[in-house]
DNA sequence: AGCACGCCGACT
DNA sequence: GTCGGCGTGCTC
């Protein structure tokens, strides 16, 4: 066939696909990404289909050649391509960029695998307790299709085991099995326990690895040597043949949302790709998200319960304390706790999720508040660097001796973050060996890992950190879990903040006694009655969950609702408002019964980097008018679009901020 | 998203 | 006069 059809990575406006004519040595096939002429310019195209005939108003005379195949062996398949046409649909993005987000960009492959095999490697298998053999028999079992499970178990309870035997179950069948987890912080430590159960035919796929090692995982994998793939949100597209099973550990973890185009969910995608598959899914965490609640209440989920733990530990106490009337940020009775521990000679772990010496600078005498010249936020004083710094956008300024505009010394930064916490630790225990990690001490690569490495050999008494503490890890030695301060984030302007603050308490709290019977967890707050914090203390979740799902109802939001959220950027606030208001104007009529839109409006952080910033959500009470609907509404808008205004689109957004 | 073309202000 | 600022438009 003469022809062939390309897409490539670029937002794409009216056309997306463009036909080239075959090359000479016929190397070209659908599958294959190539260079080809594009523009004034070469770029990187995917292959996705050979034709015989040109479409009526394609001239021949306009068609260029390619410049070179890039690979020998197709890089993605009918599965792959159909899979990518759902994101693009989905998602309402460009079918290049789909594709681009589904598979590595390297070029080359070379030798090299993440997992070799050593000995012993079919070693350490735990007997399971009751509960634990019932789920696996479950997920295992013939069931009726989809087979949809969610393994829920507080921490400890052994859902790790419960997710390595099922997968070995499926590999014993002959079948492949995805594990995914999240970014980060879980990623290496399952993904070396995979690799060490699994040898040669696990394969791991994260942004850590050259894109080169990625791409030839990624081509093990195509050809069937690899039966389990371990890794976070992007391989949910890994072409494992026989698929089987996918595992979503913590599923309620925000990385699984993508934070780039095409902001794409895995759960969503895995959902997607298992029924495609006939396979099975199965998520779990101590704290799933509002939407997986739902489901599992209205039996759409299968829910498997694991109420043990494990190893002898035992729920923890967990007391909220009033951070009222204490001086600094450690209360009478957290910083009891954390003498009593020492003196047992086990381990602290302090929470807090605010990096940084002081928040928030403020003029008592004018009122003036320092803030960042690019973004509407305020700036955090960092000690160590001895600058104020954004968090958005990084500009930083020395830290103001007087109030830069009255001149009054009755200005200072108040609020704390974890380094305020570090010198206020240190200067109370003296004797005790404290190590923070959060963005600002991990820059360095291995630094966490070997922080972390310290702490469970014993050569830590306190380990202080942000979110990068909080989940998934097991130190036997800990026996006291201190959250500095529970209150962030609950003011965001955000429907999920209070299901954030909830989960992230509860997780916290597992880490403490997970095998000594004497945890201990103390919430610091100034909220003590707020129900998220109240509930999160007394290990509430089926009050929590009724009270929270009760309220979104209420308020129309997800999971009662979906939404699709258009964000409209631009250097001047006058464009970006009219955008937003052309937009609304052209939904207004197009809106589908039952459905709604908010907005225009400003963002909650009304500028970053410069960029003045506004959105529209488009709410209903199904996905599908709603897409329908966006595609509309966006055609529409694409004719006489203000071209110094970005639109980004964001299908069941996570964040609203 | 790139990348060139083009149309206005600063400088030799 | 021209160098280069970036705003605008196109990509088989």
């Amino acid at each position: 066939m003469p022809y062939l059809d390309l897409v490539f990575d670029i937002p794409h406006r009216d056309r997306e696909v463009f036909t080239y004519l075959m090359d000479p040595n016929g190397a070209a096939s659908p599958g294959k990404r190539a260079l080809a002429p594009f523009g004034r310019r070469e770029s990187l195209g995917y292959i996705i289909a050979e034709k015989a005939l040109l479409p009526r108003d394609v001239a021949e005379e306009s068609l260029k050649p390619l410049r070179r195949v890039v690979d020998k062996a197709p890089v993605f398949d009918e599965g792959d391509l159909a899979l990518a046409r759902w994101v693009a649909g989905y998602y309402l993005c460009g079918l290049g960029e789909a594709l681009a987000a589904m598979i590595p960009s390297g070029r080359r492959v070379g030798p090299s695998s993440s997992f070799q095999d050593e000995e012993g490697i079919t070693g350490e298998s735990l007997l399971l307790s009751g509960e634990q053999q019932r789920a696996l028999e479950a997920i295992t079992g013939e069931g009726p299709s989809p087979a949809l499970f969610y393994l829920y178990g507080v921490t400890g309870s052994g859902k790790t085991e419960v997710f390595i035997r099922a997968a070995e179950e499926f590999l014993a069948r002959g079948k492949s099995v995805i594990y995914l987890v999240p970014e980060i912080s879980l990623t290496h430590q399952t993904a070396e326990a995979i690799g060490r159960r699994f040898g040669s035919r696990a394969a791991t796929i994260h942004s850590g690895m050259s894109p080169s090692a990625r791409l030839n995982e990624w081509m093990r994998i195509r050809k069937g040597e690899v039966r389990i793939v371990a890794g976070p949100r992007s391989a949910v597209f890994a072409p494992v043949q026989d698929l089987a099973l996918i595992i979503i550990d913590e599923e309620q973890d925000g990385s699984y949302k993508s934070g780039s185009t095409p902001r794409y969910h895995a759960r969503q995608v895995a959902m997607r790709r298992a029924a495609l598959a006939g396979a099975a899914l199965v998520m779990g965490s101590a704290t799933p998200s509002a939407e997986a609640w739902k489901l599992m209440g209205e039996g759409r989920i299968r829910r498997l319960d694991l109420t043990r733990r494990l190893a002898g530990g035992s729920v923890p106490e967990i007391r909220p304390v009033s951070l009222e009337h204490s001086p600094g940020c450690l209360s009478e009775e957290l910083r009891e706790e954390i003498r009593k521990t020492a003196l047992l000679g086990r381990q602290t772990i302090l929470f807090l999720n605010r990096r940084g010496f002081g928040y928030f600078y403020h003029c008592h005498s004018c009122g003036y508040e320092l803030t960042c010249r690019h973004c509407s936020v305020s700036l955090t004083y960092h000690k160590g660097k001895g600058r104020a710094v954004c968090h958005y956008c990084g500009y930083s300024v020395p830290p103001p001796t007087a109030c830069p505009q009255c001149g009054s010394l009755e200005a200072a930064f108040t609020g704390f973050g974890t380094e305020t916490i570090e010198e206020e630790v240190r200067r109370t225990f003296p004797n005790l060996r404290l190590r923070r990690a959060d963005a600002d001490t991990t820059g360095r690569k291995g630094s966490l890992k070997e922080t972390l490495e310290i702490f469970r050999a014993g050569g830590i008494d306190i380990l202080l950190g942000t979110q990068m503490v909080a989940k998934g890890l097991n130190f036997p030695g800990v026996r006291l879990v201190g959250v500095v301060f529970a209150d962030t984030g609950l003011h965001l302007p955000d429907f999920r903040a209070a299901e954030r603050t909830f989960s992230l308490i509860v997780q916290v709290a597992g880490r403490a006694g997970r095998y000594f019977p004497d945890g201990k967890v103390i919430v610091q707050t100034l909220r003590l009655r707020d129900p998220a914090i109240t509930r999160a203390c007394a290990l509430d979740l089926e009050g929590f969950y009724a009270a929270e799902l009760t309220q979104r109802q209420a308020l129309n939001f997800p999971p009662y609702t979906r939404l699709i959220r258009f964000t409209f950027r631009s250097r001047e606030a006058d464009r970006a408002d009219r955008s937003g208001q052309r937009l609304a104007a052209i939904a207004a009529p197009l809106i589908p019964p039952g459905a709604d839109f908010l907005g225009p409006a400003e963002c909650p952080i009304g500028i970053i980097a410069g960029n003045h910033r506004r959105h529209l959500l488009l709410r209903g009470p199904e996905m599908g008018p709603l897409h329908t609907a966006a595609r509309t509404i966006l055609d529409h808008y694409e004719k006489g679009r203000d071209s110094r205004v970005y639109l980004e689109i964001d299908v069941d957004p996570v964040s609203l901020l």
